[in-house]
DNA sequence: CGTCCACTTGACAGTCGTCAATAGGGGTGG
DNA sequence: CCACCCCTATTGACGACTGTCAAGTGGACG
């Protein structure tokens, strides 16, 4: 891939990457650093679609359907390696095991987005939470990021209900009982899970079930 | 792609056509007929991801990921083009532009499954039916189905709200109402929208925004 | 010290799910 | 030909889940 590369990109907390609507010439990868893609919807409210982790692919929307349907915005500081726009369509002619990475990719993520779907419409606030929180802290274990029982979860609850589709109140409250029952902490960017049956097992979610992420 | 195609098959409405976490050696194109993809959670609830009409694509993921993450089922009868999983390769090494194409389908795919978690997420009832309503009709319009202010619309209630995260009452109260206001009609498998611009505000939607899906 | 932001908590209302009963159509067997 | 059954759609009653409103806390920052 490196020889796609085409820079680095250093973005701080907060900063927008890509705008639903606009169409860039660049596609990224994480590297570091954590944010998140959202919808706006013409109500006015935020959906939050998925969570952008280090090793992620953004931009893929915008590089073969030409303009971003979402919005994707550094939560905290990021690294990204930028990959120019027009260096896909060589990827595509000089090295289809490349391109089929990518379209693999593209699987994941709309597996990943079929789960999602799943959630939001067949399970109560409750499961949504624990679901979410079991998922995220594979994932972040998955990438190495798992220190004893806790992994870094720099977003805020407003963040959380906007993905669950919860309001933040109900969501505040779930997470409170959540841990007064024990079953998780999340205070300061920091998420620790003594338990993790326990919190699957409300999420009925098996973790071995979990398929593993690609990386490019 | 007519290369590539192996055959065509016709099955029966109630058939099974891919199941979750099988390994298909093939992939399809729908061309007639109707279905619907969903997966079946542990605690046995169904969530249906999509509605599978004529010009999808059917069974990328078994084709990159090795196996199904959700199951599709015919609806009606259905005819549909049988491609050769192993030809895909092929494809990406030989034929770069049809390569490309396919990722673009998985992009679309990925849009509008974007759209389902917004829809779920952030609507209420009402407007998740009227959002559906409204982009099945102009969905199908597109596949040039429509006759007059209908379109065939071939599935249940059942289907409707196990795609809407919904109960079956809740859903069937929401017809109702809209029934009674005049606002479509759903019956023997037809969809009739007198005006669809009334159903698009209800469901805060722009008809203009829709994009195009792609054909292969 | 005042402001802003994220998080918390309680009260209340509305949406939505569950339970239950009914109606209607199509198919099958007597 | 009719009785019966199954499936889908429909409707009402009731309760649970979830959203909204509002007030309050505590930390970060200028």
């Amino acid at each position: 891939m490196k020889r796609f590369k085409v820079g680095e990109l250093s973005v701080d907390a907060g900063t927008p990457l890509l705008s639903e609507g606009s169409s860039t010439p660049q596609v990224f990868t994480a590297l570091s650093g954590m944010g998140l893609r959202y919808k706006t919807l013409v109500t006015g409210e935020r959906q939050v679609i998925s969570f952008v982790m280090p090793g992620d692919f953004v931009g893929l929307q915008a590089a073969v359907m030409g303009e971003m349907q979402h919005s994707v915005e550094a939560t905290t500081d990021m690294v990204l390696c930028v990959f120019d726009r027009a260096a896909l369509w060589d990827l595509f002619k000089n090295e289809p095991q490349r391109a089929f990475d990518l379209t693999w990719v593209a699987a994941i993520e709309e597996h990943f987005l079929g789960e999602t779907v799943a959630a939001l419409g067949q399970r109560t606030g409750t499961e949504r939470v624990a679901w979410a929180m079991v998922r995220l802290f594979l994932h972040l274990s998955a990438l190495d990021l798992r220190e004893n029982a806790s992994v870094p979860l720099p977003y805020r609850q407003q963040d959380m209900a906007d993905a669950l589709g919860l309001s933040l109140v109900h969501t505040n409250k779930i997470l409170s009982s959540f841990r007064r029952k024990g079953l998780l902490g999340w205070k300061e960017g920091l998420l620790t899970i003594p338990d993790l049956t326990k919190l699957a097992v409300i999420a009925s979610l098996d973790p071995e079930a979990e398929p593993v992420r690609p990386l490019i």
